[in-house]
This record gives structure tokens, C-alpha cells and sequence, in this order.
DNA sequence: TCTGGGGTCCTTAGCCTA
DNA sequence: TCTGTAGGCTAAGGACCC
């Protein structure tokens, strides 16, 4: 069972009704959760479709779906899922490509009406959210119960969807709580009921608890999260290693001492792609980074910051993954070395191999006032003054304003680039 | 079923230095 | 000078989340 499969039986105690509203005493921590969230936006503008299965799902062949809405949902339907087999499953749904930029501009209209309830939000993506509203009660003349019934009703009203609330003591049963109010309903666990509420459920709805890790919980013979709160913390780390096993064994126990956190920063930014079919020609493998590169690194300077580390992912036909990684002497926010970084490492460790996937992050993220430091020769700040022009451009004309020659077409030749020396490398 | 794309965190292991 | 070791850094991969 995953983490948003309804109610389970027994649970029905903690939905809130026209009738019934469970003790939320000392409940501040709320998990806001959109309902089918992109199918939901694509719905607004087309209300005729509402009844209809809908799925939002790129038109690629190797796409997976985004987005289902409920009637799809019933034919077995899945987010994640190959859209191949959605279309096996449902061949009636109709079939919607996401919206680039919509469900973010929904979503900042969301957040802002939490914002607006409490400074206290915590996005977890772009259809979910963590509020500690505990401190705003007072402010707000409201219980949480009834903060949760204003923020659905205004998100309603004021967006055209519907979301999920979860009301609990701790973030981790305020997440679980939301998965259960789906659809569009409200779970409130009072605080004295938490382990009530955990313990029956199975161990797949524990926060951290994957295919692997289930497979080695269930192998000591554990199966709910009641088993997993009496386990013997010994056990437990030697089947999934310490950090794991103390998170859950907390976890099981109802404890779960993290805030809400505003302002995470961030610790990479990558961009990867999937080819159409499998890819083994290295003109064509080294544009790809190029415009992965591109992407990365027009995404840092968007957000003020540069990194040290380049790593590329390689996934070959046979679905294995590796990734390999170089850090550089300086931080940089700069396509061209990233470029060339991440083609020495794809000639390292990949060249004359059929691919399927490629990806390029960049780790170990400062802020831009941090100094950079350069080296003799090195030819960064040219390509870097070069790059923000073009960001600029493409900020006034359009994304396809300005791009490298090398990604103007298809069978364009490859130029030859000037080095950029990784300064250090890795001992690998 | 045949598996996207963007992330985070943890574990393990080698190398280097104090 | 040699040796053992602890700790930091880096790299790689796995698992997980949405």
C-alpha cells in the first residue's frame, strides 16, 4: 500500500464531516496536498472533460504519465506509470501534453494563500505544502481544523481545484492524513490517537520505506508499523543500515521532531533527458550535454548561484546507471566549462556505449557573492559574459532567441571547442 | 507495465593529511 | 623516520520522494 490509498478500515473516525470533527487540540502541523494537481489545472479549461478520464502525460514514446485524474485513477491508471500501458489500461482516456509554466504559476497563487494564514509554509513541490499554523490560531480566531476548511475553500474558489488536508501533531502523520482525505476531504489525527492511527497501517506507508526497504523490513517478518515500533533498534540497523532504521523506528513510535522549514536552499540543479530511441553516434551525444549544460547553467545564474561539482548520469540501453562526478577548482555558473566537463567524463566512462539517458547536475552550490577563484588562463569569465548576454536575449526574444551553433540542427557539424582544464580531478 | 525528470539523503570506500 | 589511525573530502551508487 502506498501513502495515498484512502482511508483504511477503521480509520473513518478521523475524517472530518458535516457531523463529526475530531479533537485538533494541539494539532498545528497541516500537509496541504492538490488533488490530481496537473490534470486538475488542465481541467479548468476544459470543464466538458471533467467526468472523462484525463491523463497528462508527455506525447514521447518512452513518456510516463504526469497526472490522472480520478476516472482514470479507476481503470488502474497511475502517475509514473508508461503511457503505453495507460493507453492500455484506459484506451478511451484522453490524453493531455503538461503545460510548461502553468502548474507553476498555479502553484505560486497556492502557496501565496498559505502565506497569507501563516508565515510558516514549507513547499514540499509544486502541489504540496507543510503549515504550522499553531502560532496563527489566535490570529486567525480559528481552530486547525477549521484553517484546513478555509484554505480548501479558497483554493477552490480562487483556482478552480480541490486539495487534501491532513491535521496532525507531527509532520509525518499530517503527510499520511492528507494521503487518506483524498479526495478532496480532511483527516485530523488528535495528538492522544497518533499511534493509533500509525500502528495498523502497513509498513509501506512509513515515510522512507520504498520497494528495497520493504522487502528487507518484511524479511524480519515485519509488516505493520506497529511491528516496526517494538523491533529491537539493533535489528533494525543491521536489515537497513542506522540512519534508516533510526528514522523509522521514530517514526513507528509517533516521534518526528522536524519543523516546518522556510527557505531550504538548494543543494543541485541538473537536467537530464531520455532519448526517443537508444543513441551510440557521439556528435549527437555531446549536443545533448551541450544543451543540458545549457540548461544548468542558464538555471544557476537564474537563481544567483554556482557549484563545484559536475557529475553526469548515464543510463545505457540495458537501463543500467552510472553516474560520475569531477569537482573544479572554482565554482562556476558557466555552460561551457560544464560543457566540457561533463564530455570528458562521458568519454571516460561511456564513449562507443548505447544510450538512452543522459544528465547533467551541478553540486555543491554557493551563492554567486561568494569570490570565485581563477586560475592562469582560464578562459570562464569571457564565455560567462557571453552566456548572460544571452540570457538576457532570450529573456526580451524567446528561449529560442540565442543558442549555440552546435544545437541549431540536427546534422550540424561538430566545432571544435577550446579545452577548459578541470583543475582538479578525481583519483579514479 | 517496461520504466520521465527533478531532486535529497545515506552508505561505502579510497585517498590524503595531521 | 616509520607506522597506525582518525577524520575530512570526494566519488559512486542506491533508495526514496514528488
Amino acid at each position: 500500500m502506498g501513502r495515498n490509498a484512502g482511508l483504511p478500515p477503521g480509520h473513518e473516525r478521523f475524517r472530518v464531516s458535516a457531523r463529526h470533527v475530531p479533537d485538533d487540540t494541539g494539532c498545528g502541523l497541516l500537509h496541504v496536498d492538490m488533488d490530481a494537481f496537473f490534470a486538475a489545472v488542465e481541467l479548468r479549461t476544459r470543464p466538458e472533460l471533467v467526468h472523462k478520464p484525463v491523463v497528462v502525460a508527455g506525447a514521447g514514446p518512452r513518456s510516463v504519465v504526469t497526472s490522472a485524474n480520478y476516472p482514470a485513477r479507476e481503470f488502474g491508471v497511475r502517475a509514473a506509470m508508461p503511457v503505453a500501458v495507460a493507453r492500455r489500461l484506459c484506451p478511451h482516456a484522453v490524453f493531455i501534453p503538461p503545460t510548461p509554466g502553468l502548474y507553476g504559476e498555479v502553484s505560486k497563487g497556492v502557496m501565496a494563500i498559505f502565506r497569507e494564514l501563516t508565515p510558516l509554509v514549507e513547499p514540499m513541490s509544486l502541489d504540496e505544502a507543510f503549515l504550522d499554523v499553531s502560532g496563527a490560531l489566535r490570529r486567525l480566531g480559528a481552530t486547525p481544523a477549521q484553517v484546513a476548511a478555509l484554505i480548501r475553500e479558497r483554493v477552490r474558489a480562487e483556482h478552480g481545484i480541490a486539495c487534501s488536508v491532513g491535521v496532525a501533531g507531527v509532520k509525518f502523520v499530517a503527510k499520511l492524513a492528507s494521503g487518506m482525505a483524498k479526495p478532496d476531504g480532511v483527516v485530523v489525527v488528535p495528538v492522544g490517537e497518533t499511534l493509533a492511527f500509525l500502528h495498523p497501517l502497513p509498513i509501506s506507508a512509513l515515510w522512507g520505506v520504498g520497494k528495497r526497504t520493504e522487502e528487507s523490513l518484511r524479511r524480519l517478518g515485519l509488516a505493520t508499523i506497529a511491528d516496526v515500533a517494538v523491533a529491537p533498534l539493533s535489528r533494525l540497523r543491521r536489515a537497513v543500515g542506522n540512519a534508516a532504521a533510526d528514522h523509522l523506528h521514530a517514526l513507528a513510535n509517533g516521534h518526528d521532531e522536524r519543523g516546518v522549514e522556510i527557505d531550504t536552499a538548494e543543494k543541485s540543479i541538473g537536467a537530464e533527458h531520455t532519448f526517443d530511441t537508444d543513441q551510440r553516434d557521439l556528435p549527437v551525444l555531446e549536443r545533448e550535454l551541450l544543451r543540458l549544460s545549457e540548461r544548468v547553467a542558464a538555471s544557476l545564474r537564474a537563481k544567483a548561484v554556482r557549484g563545484r561539482t559536475v557529475s553526469i548520469k548515464v543510463r545505457f540501453a540495458d537501463f543500467r546507471t552510472i553516474t560520475r562526478a569531477r569537482t573544479l577548482a572554482s565554482a562556476t555558473d558557466v555552460a561551457r566549462v560544464i560543457h566540457t566537463t561533463a564530455v570528458a567524463l562521458f568519454g571516460e566512462a561511456a564513449a562507443g556505449a548505447e544510450i538512452r539517458l543522459l544528465g547533467v547536475r551541478v553540486e555543491g552550490l554557493s551563492g554567486t557573492e561568494e569570490p570565485e577563484q581563477l586560475t592562469f588562463g582560464q578562459p570562464e569569465p569571457r564565455w560567462r559574459e557571453a552566456e548572460v548576454a544571452a540570457d538576457v536575449a532570450r529573456s526580451k526574444f524567446g528561449a529560442a532567441a540565442i543558442r549555440p551553433a552546435s544545437l541549431l540542427g540536427p546534422g550540424s557539424p561538430k566545432r571544435k571547442q577550446r579545452p577548459v582544464e578541470p583543475e582538479s580531478d578525481s583519483r579514479r
